[in-house]
DNA sequence: GCGCGATAG
DNA sequence: TCTTCTATCGCGC
């Protein structure tokens, strides 16, 4: 995010030099007065008349507690314990339970467990668990949409503008719009506002993308859904877990007033925020009143222009894939190495295993770096890294894209060269991080796919850059749920994308099934008994819809001792938005698909749930499907978006 | 290209 | 107190 500020800066900064004074970003300098402020707030761009015109729509996607999560669906028993992910002495990040229980991300392990003695610990210091799922929802998000950005591990930015649009083509009852999840300050929705139904629209598909992740990865998350990336990002977080919020363009105030301190402004860090405060301003308003004449005065025009703009909740940074990762590296905190063999030791460890996720990935790294932190940290700097870096020799290249162990030597060798050119070894040192990066990652190696970067175990699969294609929502009818509802299509495949012509397995779509890859095609139909015999779900259920295979999802979860449950529990406590249906249908009904249905049919189907759902409420009966897929080491279903269409399937006859 | 700083989760 | 283990981008040289 903060780099996408500065980059949106730049054509922020074009727009200052070649439309002023009129540009919507130029304020201009101003005298101040709040009902300056409330005019210039980002309440949606407009024309050069002063009328509004379309907003973008931006979904903001977070996942809850990520790594928890990751944690629980590896072993399901953990989901009803107070559970804290470790690393070194910090609990990064607890799933609900501990959070009731007192305990905080971020919190030292012996405090966390002085308020929950109970708590469960694992170690989350290892990263690719989380990165491999973390690169599937993008993947996922990426077959229906061309425009995903990740932030971190577990956030994404969706840019559903064109769904949004062909969508709202089709509505044939604009007044029949409405929001799906909650709106900040319950503003009342006004369909003769056309931004209004742009972000109803998107608050759909927004709940379609939450129940596709749900579905497919068995992961909740809170989605955010405004007009542009700060303003999805600041409003997804309004309710937690499992849920999402709409921001109507005039509670764009009202949020921003809602921020305690300027640092809770996305792309204002402790830096500036600090800078800042030299200057009188502590809160978002402060900074908004403040004139940017002044601004740039102590910050550069540049930093003063971007934050002065976020602090009105205008960011006209876009959404931009990234792709495959710039830079592979690979850290480990301690306290004390203070000998050059245990520099030597610690280096190698660390370089073997990037060595292996830079086998993994294909590409060829021209570029070696080393980091250090040393101990005591030096005065005047809080930050206290340190860096030598140097070009990877070609026949290392070679050697480490070829996959040969031998670029172990030659790699520990260059890195203490490095390491020699900051620590002078004849005087006493003692560090406390080491690290080991490649960067300048060049995709030239015969074996060459970057994109199996998300596919790693299949390297036969290349998954397809994301394009500007033709998103299918709009196109056929017979992708269409039986009540009419709009749902998730995937993004139409590059043509050079074989096809299987076989029938698709029982309980999948048909035309939908004709979509995919021939792979994924084969691997459906190499888990329906008789073809592979590796799984033996039998018809579905009533109410149990059939799904997809995400390769390898199982043998990544796959814990050595527990067995496997793609989906979530279906408890109080994994389960959103009260009062809404999706905290009352079961795991595997599309909420989404479910508010669609005619209410008494609604009413009726809660019942039927109700009635056979335990005290307790932890086994709706749906969740027997479950259990029915996906036991041995190569079978996990989950159910999809593609085929949660299937009505008829939600209700016996 | 290099080393560092700022920002983010 | 700026923790852990990453990752990105911009600046000045």
């Amino acid at each position: 995010m903060a780099e996408e500020c500065r980059e949106g800066v730049s054509r922020h900064d074009e727009l200052y030099e070649s439309q002023s004074p009129q540009c919507q970003y130029c304020p201009g300098d101003s005298d101040d007065e709040l009902t300056w402020i409330s005019g210039q707030v980002d309440t949606g761009p407009q024309s050069s008349n002063g009328t509004k015109g379309p907003c973008r729509v931006i979904v903001h996607f977070d996942m809850d507690c990520f790594y928890a999560q990751v944690e629980m669906i590896r072993n399901p028993a953990l989901r009803t314990v107070p559970l804290g992910v470790q690393q070194k002495y910090i609990i990064v990040t607890c799933n609900y339970v501990a959070r009731e229980l007192g305990v905080r991300k971020m919190m030292l392990v012996t405090d966390a467990m002085e308020k929950c003695p109970q708590l469960v610990l694992v170690s989350g210091e290892d990263l690719s668990p989380y990165r491999e799922i973390s690169y599937r929802v993008t993947g996922l998000l990426e077959m229906f949409f061309p425009l995903v950005e990740r932030l971190g591990l577990d956030e994404n930015f969706v840019d559903i503008t064109e769904l949004v649009e062909s969508r709202l083509k089709q509505q044939m009852k604009l007044s029949d719009i409405s929001i799906n999840g909650h709106i900040y300050n319950q503003q009342p929705l006004d369909v003769t506002v056309q931004n209004h139904c742009r972000l109803a629209m998107g608050s759909h598909i927004a709940a379609e993308i939450r129940a596709a992740i749900h579905s497919q990865l068995g992961l909740t998350g809170c989605a955010g859904i405004a007009s542009n990336k700060l303003l999805a990002k600041l409003v997804s977080g309004t309710f937690k877990p499992n849920q999402q919020t709409t921001l109507l363009p005039e509670s764009t105030v009202p949020l921003l007033a809602s921020l305690r301190g300027l640092h809770t402004l996305p792309g204002i860090g402790y830096r500036t925020a600090c800078r800042l405060e030299t200057l009188g301003l502590q809160s978002v308003e402060d900074l908004q009143r403040f004139p940017l004449a002044n601004l740039e005065k102590e910050l550069g025009a540049t930093v003063a222009r971007r934050v002065h703009s976020l602090s009105l909740g205008i960011d006209p940074s876009s959404v931009t894939p990234r792709g495959p990762p710039q830079s592979l590296s690979n850290e480990d905190s301690f306290r004390k190495v203070s000998t050059e063999a245990e520099v030597r030791q610690k280096v190698e460890e660390l370089i073997i295993i990037l060595l292996d996720r830079m086998y993994k990935d294909g590409r060829t790294p021209r570029t070696f770096r080393l980091t250090i932190r040393r101990f005591p940290r030096p005065v005047n700097k809080w930050f206290s890294r340190e860096s030598r870096q140097c070009p990877v020799p070609g026949f290392l290249g070679q050697k480490i894209c070829s996959g040969v162990d031998d670029a172990v030597g030659p790699l520990v060798k260059l890195a203490m060269k490095l390491f020699h050119r900051m620590v002078d070894t004849s005087l006493p040192f003692r560090l406390t991080l080491l690290s080991v990066c490649f960067t300048n990652l060049q995709s030239s190696c015969t074996k060459g796919s970057i994109q199996a970067f998300f596919v790693h175990e299949s390297p036969g699969k290349q998954k397809d850059t994301p394009s500007q294609g033709v998103l299918l929502g709009s196109t056929g009818s017979s992708r269409r749920s039986a009540g009419g509802t709009p749902q998730l299509e995937p993004l139409d495949s590059s043509s050079e994308c074989e096809r299987a012509t076989s029938a698709p397995p029982f309980g999948v779509d048909p035309s939908v099934f004709q979509e995919l890859p021939a792979d994924i095609q084969r691997e459906l139909l190499s888990s329906i008994p008789g073809q592979s015999g590796s799984v033996t779900p039998s018809a579905p259920e009533p109410g149990v819809v059939t799904a997809l295979r995400i390769p390898s999802f199982e043998r990544l979860l796959q814990p050595s001792s527990v067995e496997l449950h793609p989906g979530r529990e279906w408890d109080a406590d994994s389960c959103g938005e009260i009062g809404s249906p999706a905290c009352d249908v079961p795991p595997n009904v599309d909420p989404q698909v479910f508010t669609e249905l005619p209410l008494d049919l609604q009413k009726e189907l809660l019942s039927e749930w109700k009635h056979e759902t335990s005290p307790l409420k932890t086994q709706p009966p749906a969740r027997r499907g479950r259990t029915l897929v996906s036991r041995g080491s190569k079978s996990a279903t989950t159910s999809g978006s593609q085929t949660n269409n299937l009505l008829k399937y939600f209700k016996p006859s």
